[in-house]
DNA sequence: TGCTCAATTTTACGCGCGTAAAAAAAGAAT
DNA sequence: ATTCTTTTTTTACGCGCGTAAAATTGAGCA
């Protein structure tokens, strides 16, 4: 390929012997022009490789074939594997995925909202910071842009929301927690989003439901050093003796690395063996937690669900679909992940 | 402000009451047109809000302001704080940064090179794969656009390439393990980019200064996950008895986490107090090497220098500078930082 | 007042492509 | 061979902006 360099469509065409509209039909959809004509272009475009101006196809488009994928944080692995899974689908459709992490900051997800106008996406995948989210301005990008939100929920914002069901997945691991040892306390910091506050009334829920006292350890802190907050706090309510459970199931993974490392420096033995004097759970299923010492007992979200029933709501979306009254709150289940920790 | 949708400059330019070339000129660079100018511009924009068709200017300037970031992985804490970073730097400079993720693998790698041909940008920032890219690929691609490449070197390619060095923080690292206990032995997996290599070539050759005797322990397995393989092959070596020290050096601290890992599973107390029996370090300082059980010694790579001047280094090229020959490889010393696992 | 120089406006062209409409050509069916 | 249908070609316009050259304006200065 490339005997020599093509400049535009137009030189393109010519060496291809086909009218340039119809290359640009071709580049658009290669199963609308003959198959002879089609042939013709691709032998072309073996000797000369040659590829539309980004700009100008997208200047001209009334909608480009780019989508927006917006996370809190793409330093955490949860996040990072589920934008490159959903990069994936969106390009095996032909469309061209950016990710921008808000970086647990308002500001950043506000910006990205501006740079995404800039881009023009067809439609945008949104997991918002949650809480710390400027609803507002959230609310006007979706009147512009089809919009669909993941992971993190903002009640009657975007076209639709996929997630998973913490009313299932808590209460899994309450279960079986309690059918295995201590019934546990819930230990969580100040929520950052609505699913920390779904994670605790679904604690508290079934707590009720299997007739015990439930008993809520929240701890101070703020941001996305969830690890952080988890040791620090960890080592705090340690020393002053204030675990209410020898069961502690943590609001999610990340906190619960941190309680883990506190524990460990503590000197308490964790783990769900015989001389073990602590159990710690946690939820998500962190890319690490089979790594952390012990291995981290767990639920696993169903990331590759959520992906995919996100993915397609979008698409449905920018299609010209409509999302039906019954599929604008999407809950997948949570599979419980039974490790060494608990 | 947005009182009215504006559709294009040359609306806005009327709202404002400047020509429209003067706006063009503003946009481009607000010093360049004369104060009270710039105020009318200034004031309409606040009544109005409107930003250039992004894809109407990047068709038309000679050169765009885009800036790509390569990284082998962003689901490694470490690359995505990088890019994070990196992308900061950028942006205060008045360039749009887009990070783009090799996952590991060759293929993706040079799809990326394609789609940064696609944006056209001013100049990129690569950390290249290593042995697993495509060298030919990625030479002729610096040929075309300015090229930096940091944390893994692809020796002749690129226009420079920024570090850190292996025969300054490894020798560190070693010194420190010997001076506080038994040498250590060198634990690798196949090495998957130069880095790799060079930081067992500096064990070896600081074990030497130091008149001990080296052992190297290569264990096998490939692909980027660390953790996993540091893991699988820790039990697997642990139970043969196969140690040649009970302190042990990583190649890098995801390789460290997963041994650790593995030495807990395996009833091995590991840390630097008198009540262990094995001492493990790593690589990098990797965000998580706070929160390992123990936490993690290791040598934190000083990645706000390696960040600054690789941004600065491309910055240069773009303006039309050049790079010094004693410029074409810059490394950056490491810093010990001691924790509890070594 | 007249002059100078810098900044701005006017005018005009081009970037590379999408897209629409009308004309022509190529296949398919009769 | 004729007619009908689908596809392609021709022609033409527009997208929103960068940019160059010439004409104009305005501020500062002697």
């Amino acid at each position: 390929m490339s005997e020599r360099k093509i400049r535009n469509m137009e030189e393109f065409a010519a060496k291809s012997g086909v009218s340039r509209p119809t290359v640009s039909k071709y580049f658009n959809d290669p199963s609308s022009v003959r198959k002879s004509t089609r042939e013709r272009i691709e032998a072309a475009l073996e000797r000369y490789d040659f590829r539309p101006n980004l700009y100008a196809v997208n200047q001209n488009r009334r909608l480009t074939k780019n989508i927006g994928i917006v996370v809190p944080n793409v330093a955490d692995p949860f996040f990072s594997e589920m934008a490159r899974n959903i990069e994936g689908l969106f390009i095996d459709e032909g469309y061209s995925p950016s990710t921008f992490s808000s970086h647990g900051s308002r500001a950043h997800e506000v910006e990205i909202l501006e740079t995404l106008r800039a881009i023009r996406p067809a439609g945008v995948l949104m997991a918002p910071l949650g809480r710390a989210s400027d609803r507002a301005k959230i609310e006007a990008f979706c009147k512009d842009v089809p919009t669909v939100l993941f992971d993190s929920n903002i009640e009657g914002v975007g076209a639709a929301f996929i997630g998973s069901d913490p009313f299932q997945s808590v209460p899994l691991m309450v279960e079986y927690l309690c059918r295995s040892g201590e019934p546990p306390c819930f230990f969580e910091m100040p929520p950052v989003n609505p699913n920390a506050n779904k994670r605790r009334e679904a604690y508290l829920w079934a707590m009720q439901n299997l007739g015990h006292a439930p008993h809520v350890v929240r701890v101070e802190g703020s941001g996305w050093d969830f690890e952080d907050i988890g040791y620090r706090e960890g080592l705090r309510v340690i020393k002053e003796g204030g675990l209410p459970s020898r069961t502690v199931l943590c609001s999610n993974d990340r906190l619960a690395i941190g309680l883990l490392a506190a524990a460990y420096e503590s000197g308490i033995r964790v783990g769900i063996t015989e001389d073990c004097s602590m159990r710690i759970a946690g939820h998500d299923d962190h890319p690490f937690a089979r790594f952390t010492c012990p291995s981290l007992t767990t639920v696993a979200q169903d990331y590759k669900s959520i992906s995919k029933r996100s993915v397609e709501t979008i698409l449905n979306l920018v299609d010209g679909g409509t999302v039906r009254d019954s599929e604008r709150e999407v809950l997948f289940e949570g599979r419980l992940v039974m490790r060494a920790s608990a």
